[in-house]
DNA sequence: TTTTATTTTTAGATTTGTCTAAATTAATTT
DNA sequence: AAATTAATTTAGACAAATCTAAAAATAAAA
């Protein structure tokens, strides 16, 4: 198996999340802003993983991330939730505070002590902010959800994670107890700025269409 | 806080290790063997060093570790026997099989991460090959340890650690089920190679001077 | 105390990842 | 379709860490 540098696999892993997100192939621009770096250092790792196969790069046509880019880019992110997982769960950090921690973890090499991690963590299937583990051969559960802000005045959902990770976000969700697996029920949208009046227990309060747009639910029925 | 690359951390390592081993200053070819590495990248590295004053270096004088190299050397090992205890006690790894590992995750940065970690496994005070682990402030707790080699026919002794960490020594003891913990006495001597018939438990067998050289034990008392 | 051998440092090159500024190509406007 | 603007690539430079080979300093031997 291949070793790649930690620059090169935080190429790879910026370059598959820009994949998720559009559909057409993604360009030298969107990566250097996701990297904040500059567009020629992106050229130049873009020469380099393409003569690794890890993507297929035409000149001024653009990237797309290849099988095999993809299964590195996918352990990676493996190894980043599940030590997420560690830290809140075995740890108890809050799901604020982990994410840094996991950008260096996550390139630990060993892929036994990920394997190992993950069953004695009980095999999670979700990371603390509610995005899937991939399991070893690169499989994950798409877990179908949406944005609250898309929600009906009415309904109940049940919060599977979140559509933004900034710490700053986290720490204003966790204020109000917002975090994957709570139940929320909206109780009124505001049609003129979007934003809702929502109900969690017997707590009720105001989110506003930027908050409610970040937070990702499943449907859990009508009340 | 000032914050040093990951080779930086790894040449302050071998520095204080070999301080450890002699008394006076220690030389650019003894610090490019430990590390693997040619006299002339050692020199620059030295020089990097002393710049930053973790290091008092003269030319073709040899290198004194500062207290304030001493401090960042001492946080990075504790580092290092924390996840090794965690690797071993908590993911089973055996004690042979860490230390690779271990040379990775002792450069994750956060202190606060390493802090639950300790407190996490109960305060460990050796890691799994014997070795002490500095506290947050860097104090090490001495354990006036001794060779088994050094020891006398008919008394017994604890295995306290190891003088020698590779994988192929310590896959050696492991046959003979020796590790720290482990109480061996001595049952005969054979002068003309310094071998030694040790009985642990019911079990009776021989060790060759190189491997009772490398057992570091604590006197338990006579039989 | 010269001479010889060993150790250490310097000089110059290389690799990786980065940058700024200039050149080139592609996309938009007019 | 030509001109303008935006995106991308190339050129050239730089810092970190490494190497080999040559020069300089120290230690050991004669
Ligand atoms: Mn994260
Ligand atoms: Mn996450
Ligand atoms: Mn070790
Ligand atoms: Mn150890």
């Amino acid at each position: 198996m291949q070793q790649h540098t930690e620059t090169e696999e935080n190429y790879l892993k910026a370059i598959y999340h820009l994949s998720n997100l559009s559909i057409s192939s993604i360009n030298t621009s969107s990566i250097a802003t996701s990297m904040s770096t500059s567009s020629a250092s992106v050229t130049d790792m873009l020469k380099k993983l393409a003569e690794k196969e890890l993507i297929n790069y035409e000149k001024y046509k653009g990237v797309k991330i290849t099988r095999k880019g993809e299964k590195v880019a996918l352990n990676i992110i493996r190894k980043h939730r599940l030590w997420e997982v560690f830290l809140t769960k075995v740890l108890n950090f809050d799901w604020d505070e982990v994410h840094m921690m996991a950008e260096e973890l996550e390139h630990v090499s060993s892929d036994e002590l990920i394997k190992r991690l993950e069953a004695y963590l009980d095999f999670p299937k979700f990371d603390p902010h509610g995005d899937p583990i991939p399991d070893q051969t690169g499989k994950v559960e798409i877990n179908n959800q949406m944005s609250l802000s898309k929600g009906d005045s009415g309904s109940r959902y049940t919060i599977t994670g979140v559509g933004e990770h900034s710490s700053a976000f986290l720490k204003h969700l966790a204020k109000y107890g917002l975090k994957p697996g709570i139940t929320v029920s909206i109780a009124e949208i505001m049609e003129f700025d979007k934003s809702m009046l929502v109900k969690v227990n017997k707590d009720k309060f105001h989110l506003s269409y930027d908050v409610s747009k970040n937070i990702l639910v499943k449907t859990h029925g009508a009340i």
